[in-house]
RNA sequence: GGGCACGUAGCUCAGUGGGAGAGCGCCGCCUUGACACGGCGGAGGUCGGCGGUUCAAUCCCGCCCGUGCCUACCA
């Protein structure tokens, strides 16, 4: 028997992959050819032509017209399933009636089904179409995960939440849709999919978003207000001073906030066809998100990587928070080196010390040189004199100091940079912390202990001068002072020996912030990493990343990793850390003895909750507890979205179906931060790792090739570009792109995918209201036939074959290609006359079934690509002939498709008949006519060789391009397979 | 400073040890019974530069130039 719509369960046997399973069924696949069963997916039956012939459920929605067709048509509903009714009930109600089209007899006798183009609207409306299947697949839970279905028949992505607050652009559908393709492919290979989404909303960028909407600033000492009620600030509000709200209205305001926010996400998600399973949607600050965070940070807790410590830190002093190493970023800034004389203390003798933080002078508390310099090596046994505070300081070498640096001399302050930090530990220095952590420089008193002086009257009136100022004002007033002779420390007049030196250097920055850091101590919470980096560097190693080169973003972060994970950050919005530490009988915590939730308290929050068991009275009192008011780090959240999404300590057995993930798709700027940690997370929780594969996307560059982004001001709306050339057509722009290569935007590809949707809708129209009536089709008797659907089957393993190497780009361009070059281009305009011919029922019925076929697997391989198109004309009668209702469900297509298709008797065929067309166009161009008009007669010229091969398709390429008469000359001098048109002589009009 | 990626037609990008490609744009023609949101035909490139390996290099190797990113330094 032959059949021309196979959605086959026996896959087209696919190279063997080991890490990558191709199928669910893999290993049975290539030895069960065609016996092949796929689990539980309705289309994976041997009914490939059965219409649902059951009875309607819903009779009183059926149209008659309908019901009528469907009585008369054999088969069975394979599965029984009734979803196959709505699409029938959709497609009716918009005018597309099906009708019988043509018998196919054999083993058993099926009909198919054809459409008349008259009810098909003459063009597409998408827009229409996006908000109609969408509705359509939500309602047949197209993209639904089965929890019933086994690990092995289960493909889990673990989706980026993206950050909800920041704004929208088109970089989102780009990379979103990358992981999409990958979905919808593993889908129609039978895979149960896991793709769940989740909202980012936690953090800095939220709250900041709130500051400015409402114009709002965040008291934790106010009161609360239960019927605060904020519209977002005017103008004129915002020229006021912040209203001032207490720490739970703020946070009420931001998850109004992010309400909105995530609402405008995921309509452009869901405009953009991206195949979620929103019953997995998530928030990170959701319930069971901060639940499952705190359990992290129990679970590190009992197992002793989590530690808290008072220390300096890298602190940014507008956001007021400490930082982790990943969150910090180098930005090229001016700065200046000064050259400020010391004393030596009881000698006449000084030395010039060079720096670019001249403020920090009265912070310093010592002096380093290289142990091996000659002009230093003197000085190491003495104390230094600071010019202007006149404060001794030890002088130690370090081997860190480079003679070939400034002077070779420096001063080591509390604190300039992470190296002053290090000095100050190693040496046992003593503190004077001079930047407060709103980065004004504190009040301090010289002559005291911890801010000794030779000359404590002198130092505090100079201190004076740039007590309480900004590090920049404090800097810009020490120079003026250094230039004063007064100040020196050795009486030999100005300590500013030179003029500052303009140089540009590297300075760390939180990369959301605007002014340096500082380090500043504090108390904060951090997780152990540092020494974990070899089995940190060996999960990185087990993942495998797309494409490869990535891999070594991660080794080069790992590697460099100086800092543990500082955890905790001075925010309101965030997952509370779920701790409370004793006070003593003064009403000092003991941050020794921390108090941890219980499990059955989270989520929790420590500052409106009390430790289990205690009496909340005894909140903040002597003897009592205080709650902990950080929030952790937005990333120990996030880096848990495989055990989010599993849930994780919630329920174990589905957490083993889900965890760990098959693959994690994201941007490769986050692989220091979302990547990493989540690796982190999986080897301290589990000693796993979290996925197997990691597929990395580029960038959106804007035109001039710059990263588009929102602070860059370059940023593109992405609804607009999906309203203009449809969610098909931006989905096409995005496929366009490889995996790990950045793109510029260019709305002509966006155009191109448009054309290619209206091209798909056009075809189907096209085949699909062709009809063999009640003719007979057996098999594909012809031979142009044959051979166009043996290249057809050469290009279904293509386009797998690269869909398994992850390279949906060259997919896509391959079956594009084919479309166009091969299917609409010639394939349709040579077999056409044939299926339309009465005199040739036998030719006519082979041809429509190859169109139909062609039809059929095109629209597979296209459906992750454009799934508005394809699903719309997947409707008109395959979904009803195949029982699925969907092509998303649908089989992805395979040799199973041609399994009953002869192979043609010449594999040139169809390229020969191609180049016989083409030189008659070629023909018709050069005398400009028309490619419609008919020829009455011309000389085709060829060799004998290439006319002989030629006979078995002509009469189709005559047809197609309407030559009544021809004549074969053989031609000794052309080239084998080439043709020559001589003596066209073309009819009137 | 170290590393990774990239450099091919006006633009956006494929590609391969032996013939230089696609789409868009451009030029000319054609309103054909799926489609003018279309079709046919055509022009257009020293494959960043210089060396090397090879019978043969756009492709492999080295150096250089340019672009982007990661990472480090940051007196």
């Amino acid at each position: 028997m032959w059949t021309f719509t196979t959605p086959g369960a026996a896959l087209l046997a696919s190279r063997a992959n080991d890490e990558w399973p191709s199928s669910p069924m893999e290993g049975r696949v290539a030895a069960a050819d065609g016996e092949g069963r796929g689990p539980r997916s309705p289309t994976r039956s041997r009914a490939p032509l059965a219409v649902n012939t059951r009875p309607s459920t819903h009779p009183t929605r059926a149209p008659k017209t309908i019901r009528a067709a469907v009585d008369v048509m054999g088969g069975q509903n394979p599965n029984g399933s009734e979803r196959g009714y709505a699409t029938r009930l959709q497609t009716t109600e918009r005018g597309a009636e099906p009708r019988l089209g043509g018998i196919i007899v054999g083993a058993e006798t099926k009909h198919f089904l054809c459409i008349d183009p008259e009810a098909i609207p003459k063009h597409f409306d998408a827009a229409e179409a996006e908000r109609r299947w969408d509705a359509e697949w939500e309602k047949q839970g197209t993209y639904h995960y089965d929890p019933s279905r086994p690990r092995s028949e289960t493909f889990v992505v673990d989706t980026p939440p993206p950050t909800v607050s920041g704004s929208l652009h088109i970089g989102h559908i780009f990379s979103y849709t990358h992981t999409d393709l990958l979905v919808r492919y593993k889908r129609m290979r039978g895979f149960n999919i896991f793709y769940p989404m989740g909202w980012d909303d936690n953090g800095v960028p939220t709250e900041r978003r709130v500051q400015n909407y409402f114009h709002v600033r965040c008291d934790p000492g106010a009161e609360y207000d239960s019927s605060l009620r904020l519209e977002p600030a005017t103008a004129k509000q915002r020229k006021d001073r912040p209203r001032i709200v207490s720490r739970q209205n703020f946070i009420e305001l931001c998850h109004d906030v992010t309400r909105e926010d995530e609402k405008a996400f995921k309509q452009l998600w869901r405009r953009a066809g991206l195949s979620v399973d929103w019953r997995e949607e998530y928030a990170t600050v959701d319930d069971r998100s901060r639940q499952l965070a705190q359990l992290s940070f129990r679970d590190l807790f009992e197992k002793g990587h989590v530690y808290t410590a008072h220390a300096p830190f890298m602190w940014d002093v507008d956001f007021q928070m400490a930082l982790a190493q990943a969150d910090v970023v180098d930005r090229e800034q001016a700065g200046a080196t000064h050259q400020i004389e010391f004393g030596v203390e009881g000698t006449d003798r000084r030395f010039t010390i060079s720096t670019t933080r001249p403020e920090l002078l009265p912070a310093c508390v010592g002096v380093t040189a290289h142990p091996d310099d000659e002009r230093y090596r003197h000085l190491f046994a003495e104390r230094a004199i600071t010019p202007l505070f006149r404060v001794p300081v030890p002088i130690f070498p370090s081997e860190r100091a480079d003679p070939d640096k400034g002077t070779g001399i420096l001063m080591v302050c509390t604190f300039g940079d992470a190296t002053d930090v290090e000095w100050w530990r190693e040496q046992g220095l003593v503190l004077r912390q001079l930047i407060g952590r709103n980065g004004r420089l504190l009040t301090v008193e010289f002559g005291t202990d911890a801010f000794p002086s030779l000359d404590a009257d002198s130092a505090n009136r100079t201190y004076a001068e740039i007590a309480n100022k900004t590090v920049s004002q404090a800097r810009k007033r020490m120079v003026e002072l250094l230039r004063e002779p007064a100040g020196s420390a050795t009486g030999g007049g100005a300590p500013l020996q030179s003029e500052p030196e303009v140089i540009r250097h590297a300075i760390k920055f939180y990369e959301r912030g605007e002014r340096p850091l500082e380090y500043v101590p504090t108390r904060q919470w951090f997780v152990r990493l540092l020494d974990k980096k070899a089995e940190l560097l060996a999960k990185g190693d087990e993942v495998q990343w797309h494409p490869d080169f990535m891999r070594a973003r991660f080794r080069d972060w790992t590697e460099n990793l100086q800092l543990d994970w500082c955890i905790s950050r001075q925010r309101y919005f965030g997952v509370p850390i779920p701790v409370w530490y004793p006070l003593d009988a003064e009403g000092k915590p003991d941050y020794v003895n921390p108090i941890v939730a219980e499990p059955d308290q989270m989520p929790v929050d420590p500052i409106t909750e009390a430790p289990k068991g205690a009496d909340g009275a005894q909140r903040d009192r002597p003897g009592g507890f205080t709650g902990e008011a950080d929030v952790f780090d937005t990333w120990f959240t996030s880096s848990l979205t495989p055990q989010i999404g599993s849930h994780w300590r919630l329920d174990p057995a589905r957490h083993k179906k889900l965890f760990p993930a098959d693959v994690r798709p994201q941007a490769h700027e986050i692989i220091r931060t979302w990547a990493f940690y989540t690796i982190a997370k999986a080897l301290l929780h589990e000693g796993s790792i979290p996925w197997k594969h990691v597929v990395v996307s580029g960038w959106v560059l804007d035109p001039e090739r710059k990263k588009m982004s929102k602070s860059l001001g370059n940023a593109i709306t992405p609804m607009p570009l999906l309203e203009k050339y449809t969610a098909d057509g931006a989905r096409y722009w995005s496929a366009s792109a490889r995996l790990g290569t950045d793109t510029a935007i260019d709305e002509k590809i966006f155009k191109v995918g448009k054309r290619l949707a209206t091209k798909i809708y056009n075809a189907g129209k096209f085949v699909l209201s062709q009809t063999t009536e009640r003719l007979e089709i057996e098999t594909l008797h012809n031979e142009l036939d044959r051979a166009f659907a043996a290249k057809l089957r050469q290009l279904v393993a293509r386009a797998t074959d690269a869909f398994e190497e992850l390279d949906h780009a060259q997919a896509l361009v391959e079956t594009e290609s084919f479309f166009w070059n091969y299917f609409t281009d010639t394939f349709i305009e040579l077999a056409k006359s044939r299926a339309r011919s009465e005199g040739d029922p036998a030719g006519r019925g082979s041809a429509v079934a190859a169109l139909r076929l062609g039809l059929n697997v095109l629209l597979r391989l296209f459906a992750p690509f454009q799934p508005y198109i394809t699903e719309e004309v997947w409707s008109w009668a395959f979904a009803q002939e195949t029982a699925q209702p969907s092509i998303h469900r649908a089989t992805w297509p395979s040799a199973m498709d041609f399994r009953d298709v002869p192979a043609p008797g010449d594999e040139g065929s169809f390229d020969l008949a191609t180049a016989c067309w083409s030189a008659i166009n070629k023909a018709k161009a050069d005398a400009e006519v028309s490619m419609g008009r008919a020829v009455e007669t011309l000389t085709v010229g060829a060799t004998a060789a290439t006319l002989e091969r030629l006979a078995a398709v002509q009469d189709d390429v005559f047809a197609g391009a309407r030559v009544r008469e021809y004549r074969l000359e053989q031609r000794g001098n052309l080239e084998e397979g080439a043709f020559e048109i001589t003596d066209a002589v073309y009819a009137e009009r």
